[in-house]
RNA sequence: GGGGGCGUGGCGAAGCUGGUUUAUCGCGCCGGCCUGUCAAGCCGGAGAUCGCGGGUUCAAGCCCCGUCGCUCCCGCCA
């Protein structure tokens, strides 16, 4: 049967189409039979139109009427009126008009939800991801994948406008062993090779800076087997960039540039025309990452000239083993509980430190419970409780929370986790401030515990910061790299590098990482030829698009801006991949599967 | 590889330390009433081997062991 094609949609008619006949497509989202009179609100991607079915409609219509129920896909012919003033709905788009059904036509019929589809859905993650198609016809859902949309397309619009170049780079490449797990492609005309999913565009983007497309970038989809995480999924996407005949601040100012644009457009926010530079130790020995919230201050401080004084042994015994006593001030929190102190400490822990000190603060400035007694009182030095006080700006009313460790890092991590739960508890982290800075100076490598060998921190492309070139063979752990992270509330938002262009130069990283020259040969080859043919010099970085998207949209896990995610296990609950294959597909790319022995 | 949390009609939850239920409530579903609602309202009804398996007990949704699934996190993610 021919169907009523609309001639509007449901988000478009106003007060002024008043008297007009049209047809509207879309799906039942509301039914309300009071009897004589039936309402329908009827929804599509553009909006909510409410149709009503008039008590003298034929019995014909009614009978059609009765019949809908949730989410049938309907054809709805009638008239455009006005409602009467008191009965116009002001929280709806479309709320001045209705349309006086005179024809319904039922184009498909739908069975009863498995949730409803409403911004409120309360469905487990699962379920909205095995129903995706449902859970995608929800408002919020339509309105991030709109979002992104959105945000892609300022992207491309403003690098385009830059001068940059979209250019595609293969998906089936070859796996190179350092980094994430590859996800593997068998070859079904080599038995026994492999393609590989890349992780990112790397390699091909240096290379087409050697081609001279000295602006390139991609929105980029990038695969990594690793476990997933709320902001990490198997596959996601980059919008990948890379330059050529650039310095570092060349590519900050074109991210910062690029982020202004997206945010104006997209959310109509402007934001500071630059961000913020924190050096990578800086930022470690503040916040206890390197990706800090920057919402909200509360930054840690090293405490340790005080503990020294003090006669907390656990404290003196941190700093003799080379690690770091720190501490943070929470303005005004003396009054929390020890339950409280204890979740906190919950989230020190998840980090390795031992645990959480405190103290609190009293009237004129009197340390009190907790750790007090190793601060201040008798035969303790009578000025280290001003001190320390004065050092972290601390006052009556305030709680102190330290934590000592050994290992500087845990410290750090420890306290710096306490920091973020603070944050989030406290209410500083409001999912519409946006505060942007840039993490920079990372170092080169770190030294890999277990294997005794220096590894690339970030990957063995990068450029080491011209100062430190004379000294990498001898103190590798001092060198800083031409590194750059963009972060964003508390969240890693963009990853990049100045990349070596001198061969003699990567060589010698190389061998820091200890990979002689064939390693490099049968891993990198093809970019190591390249690169014989007068690379220019060259830099990049990589903002993830569904993090960005996550942020704008005020979400904490991406898989609520990416319309078909996998879940926690890298499962796609819709289709229920990955899964098994047919036994000729097997044979045809020469795979057996081996069962685990146990 | 490790840790926290969860699993009760189609959905979301309650069920305190084992014994008042016929396992409760809201939404949805089915039937009925209703002429201005917009999360419509009112009346009635159906629907659950409490994830699965085993154990303890006179008695298990509740306790124990195992197992499966989901979720968050640590490790991992150049």
């Amino acid at each position: 049967m021919e169907y009523l094609k609309r001639t509007v949609t449901c988000g478009e008619l106003a007060v002024a189409d008043a008297g007009k006949s049209v047809v509207l497509n879309g799906w039942i989202h509301r039914h309300r039979d009071h009897g004589g009179i039936t309402f329908l609100n009827l929804r599509d991607r553009y909006g909510v139109t409410q149709v009503v079915i008039d008590a003298d409609a034929s019995a014909g219509l009614k009978a059609t009427a009765a019949e809908l129920k949730f989410e049938y896909c309907v054809a709805i012919s009638g008239r455009v009126r006005a409602r009467p003033d008191a009965m116009v709905n002001r929280d709806m788009g479309t709320g001045a008009i209705e349309v006086v059904a005179e024809g319904i036509q039922i184009l498909s019929r739908c069975e009863t939800l498995p949730f409803m589809i409403d911004e409120k859905s309360d469905a487990k993650e699962d379920l909205r991801l095995t129903h995706r198609y449902l859970d995608l016809r929800s408002f919020s859902m339509q309105r991030k994948l709109r979002l992104r949309h959105e945000v892609a397309f300022a992207v491309r619009e403003h690098l385009a406008g830059k001068g940059f170049f979209e250019i595609e780079t293969p998906t089936f490449i070859k796996s190179t062993p350092e980094g994430a797990r590859d996800y593997l492609v068998p070859s079904r005309l080599y038995p026994g090779k492999f393609y590989a999913l890349p992780q990112s565009p790397q390699l091909y983007k240096q290379i087409l800076m050697v081609s001279g497309f000295d602006k390139y970038f991609q929105l980029a989809r990038c695969y990594r087997d690793e476990d997933a995480r709320g902001d990490r999924q198997p596959e996601f996407t980059q919008i990948d960039i890379e330059m050529s005949f650039v310095k570092r601040d060349d590519i900050l100012a074109l991210v910062e540039g690029l982020m202004g644009h997206v945010f104006r457009k997209t959310l109509g926010l402007d934001l500071p025309p630059t961000f913020r530079r924190i050096a990578y130790d800086d930022s470690m020995e503040l916040y206890g990452n390197d990706k800090p919230d920057l919402r909200f201050g509360m930054e840690m401080s090293d405490i340790g000239s005080f503990a020294l004084r003090s006669t907390f042994q656990a404290f003196k015994e941190a700093i003799a083993a080379g690690g770091a006593v720190k501490a943070l001030v929470v303005k005004g929190k003396a009054d929390y509980s020890r339950k409280q102190i204890e979740e906190l400490e919950a989230s020190a822990k998840i980090f390795k430190a031992k645990g959480l000190a405190w103290m609190k603060v009293g009237a004129e400035g009197r340390l009190e419970g907790g750790a007090s007694k190793f601060f201040a009182g008798e035969g303790i030095d009578s000025t280290l409780a001003t001190d320390l006080l004065g050092a972290l700006g601390a006052g009556p009313g305030d709680l102190i929370l330290m934590v000592a460790d050994g290992k500087r890092k845990v410290a750090n991590q420890g306290l710096g986790a306490v920091r973020s739960k603070l944050g989030r508890d406290l209410g500083f982290c409001d999912p519409a401030c946006f505060e942007f800075a840039w993490i920079v100076d990372f170092p080169m490598f770190e030294y890999n515990e277990d294997e005794k060998r220096w590894e690339a921190a970030h990957h063995m492309f990068t450029m080491p910061q011209e100062k430190y070139h004379s000294t990498l063979e001898s103190d590798p752990g001092a060198v800083k790299g031409d590194l750059y992270d963009l972060v964003l509330n508390g969240f890693e938002l963009a990853s990049g590098s100045i990349r070596i262009h001198d061969p003699e130069l990567q060589k010698r990283i190389f061998s820091i990482v200890g990979f002689d020259a064939k390693d490099a040969e049968t891993k990198f080859g093809f970019l190591t030829e390249a690169f014989k043919y007068g690379p220019p010099p060259h830099g990049g970085i990589a903002p993830g698009l569904d993090r960005l998207v996550m942020l704008m949209a005020g979400e904490t896990s991406i898989k609520e801006v990416i319309a078909f995610p996998k879940n926690s296990f890298a499962v796609g609950p819709m289709d229920d991949s990955p899964n098994f294959v047919d036994a000729k597909q097997l044979e045809d790319l020469h795979i057996r599967i081996v069962e685990k022995k146990e």
